[in-house]
RNA sequence: GCGUGAUUGGUGAAGUGGUUAACACGGCGGAUUGUGGUUCCGUUAUGCGUGGGUUCGAUCCCCACAUCGCGCCCCA
């Protein structure tokens, strides 16, 4: 038997509802932001990424699914979105746009080869926003409002909102010297994941779970104390919008980030739900007004974020949050072969009038139609046997109480019109 | 990349070094030739992740691999 890659899903049945509900939810609530959809290819020249992302991300350097293509050319499949819309930003001078800032929204499969474990795959969905050119802490603020309103609509409840400033990349820059310079005396200490951060990236220390409690991290410099003014200004600006919105949040001066391109605010969501482990990231983001430059475009200020779609739909689940989809309408059962025409004419006009209607395709008895009707479920289950169209009265049977009427065939839409409410679309 | 547990029909699973792989759900057929969730009866894996090995004999023991689950790193 062909297996499916390692680290990949199918969707089907029991995922089918909650996904469809995600999607239709994010779309609508863009559509209320006034954000642009935009789609970008699923791979890209890998040199974008090694730019873009960072040669010393472990997403980069250990993550991507390479390959050549027929024309030798070195391709990436994308590890992240915010990259490929960059460059789509750059390509499509979108820059020039007068309708300034350009707010983006995308949707669609990412790659990481990495070991699967809970809310984490090889091929994974992620929804993220992309809002270039304006340095505004409104634009800070709402971004991450929009995960924290998605997840209110949805009903999860155990929501967390951490947010820190990495400051310009010159308050930085200073800041990882500083951290360099007292972790130096103390490498000792660190466990040997630290101590791989601190050549690689020295903030990560701060966030590392083992030596948490230790003495030297407790005295660690802190970054506020190393932005400057104009950051430290934004910073407080971004909490002042979010204090208006009345989001909560707090202050996490350990959230770093493993992206490299990450200037002043950054942010989290977490889901403060059990069993979660170390995936309990639902989201994240934060400004990165260096990156356009990075790859070539104008100096543009950009903030953003994504959001993991099997972690959310892990969430649901742990909340036990039901989604309701709107059930079949109408079930159509031809007696036997002879009535199987007319009963496939009724069921396309039907469909066809905005009933959500099903017919029997297994020539099964009336016994385990019945049974199928048990399944699926209908609102209204129609019978149709040779009485019925001689007579051209139909016997139309309500599923709730068993109650049996008979209609006329020219009244049928009508009937049901009045039975059944319209669904919006 | 590291650690750890698992893998038996459509599903949940029990099980044993030896010619029949329990039980339950679901499916199908019937009791009931045009009316349902009940009941009863029948039927439903030549097969126990893949490949080797040990053995007279392996679903069971050993090894490797694959996949899944969980934790770490990292990230969404």
């Amino acid at each position: 038997m062909i297996q499916k890659p390692k680290g990949t899903y199918d969707v089907y049945k029991e995922n089918n509802k909650e996904i469809k509900y995600i999607e239709k939810l994010i779309e609508a609530l863009m559509d209320k932001y006034n954000y642009e959809y935009v789609r970008t290819p699923l791979f890209e020249a890998s040199e974008l990424f090694h730019r873009g992302v960072g040669e010393t991300s472990d997403i980069v350097s250990k993550e991507t699914y390479d390959f050549k293509d027929r024309g030798d050319r070195s391709m990436t499949l994308r590890p992240e979105g915010t990259a490929g819309v960059v460059r789509s930003f750059i390509e499509n001078k979108r820059y020039a746009d007068p309708n300034i800032p350009v707010k983006n929204w995308y949707y669609g499969p990412m790659y990481r080869y990495e070991r699967p474990q809970s809310g984490r795959f090889r091929e994974f969905y992620q929804f993220g926003v992309e809002v270039f050119g304006s340095n505004d802490p409104m634009l800070d603020a709402e971004i991450i409002s929009i995960p924290v309103n998605l997840y209110k609509l949805i009903g999860l409840k155990g929501i967390k909102v951490s947010i820190n400033s990495l400051g310009d990349i010159e308050s930085r820059l200073k800041y990882k010297e500083a951290l360099i310079e007292h972790f130096k005396p103390h490498i000792d200490d660190l466990c040997d994941d630290c101590k791989n951060r601190f050549l690689k990236n020295p903030l990560r220390i701060l966030d590392c779970k083992i030596d948490h409690d230790k003495e030297c991290m407790k005295n660690a410099p802190k970054i506020i104390d190393y932005l400057n003014e104009e950051s430290l200004n934004h910073f407080k600006k971004v909490q002042e919008y979010l204090e208006v919105m009345e989001i909560d949040y707090k202050v996490d001066p350990n959230i770093v980030r493993g992206l490299d391109y990450y200037t002043n605010t950054v942010f989290e969501v977490e889901a403060d739900i059990n069993g979660f482990g170390s995936n309990n990231v639902l989201c994240g983001g934060g400004r990165y007004n260096g990156l356009v430059e990075t790859l070539g475009g104008p100096k543009t200020a950009a903030v953003g974020f994504a959001l993991g779609l099997e972690r959310l739909l892990n969430a649901i689940k742990a909340e036990n949050i039901k989604i309701e989809d709107n059930g079949l309408d109408i079930y159509i059962i031809p007696m036997s072969e002879n009535e199987k025409e007319y009963s496939y004419k009724l069921c396309q006009d039907l469909r066809m009038n905005g009933f959500k209607t099903d017919i029997d395709y297994m020539n099964r008895n009336i016994k385990a139609n019945f049974k199928q009707v048990d399944r699926l479920n209908p609102k209204y289950i129609i019978i149709i046997g040779e009485e019925e169209i001689n007579s051209k009265i139909l016997t139309v049977k309500e599923n709730l109480n068993k109650k049996e009427y008979k209609v006329k065939e020219e009244e049928i839409l009508d009937f049901l019109d009045e039975k059944i409410e319209e669904e919006d679309i």
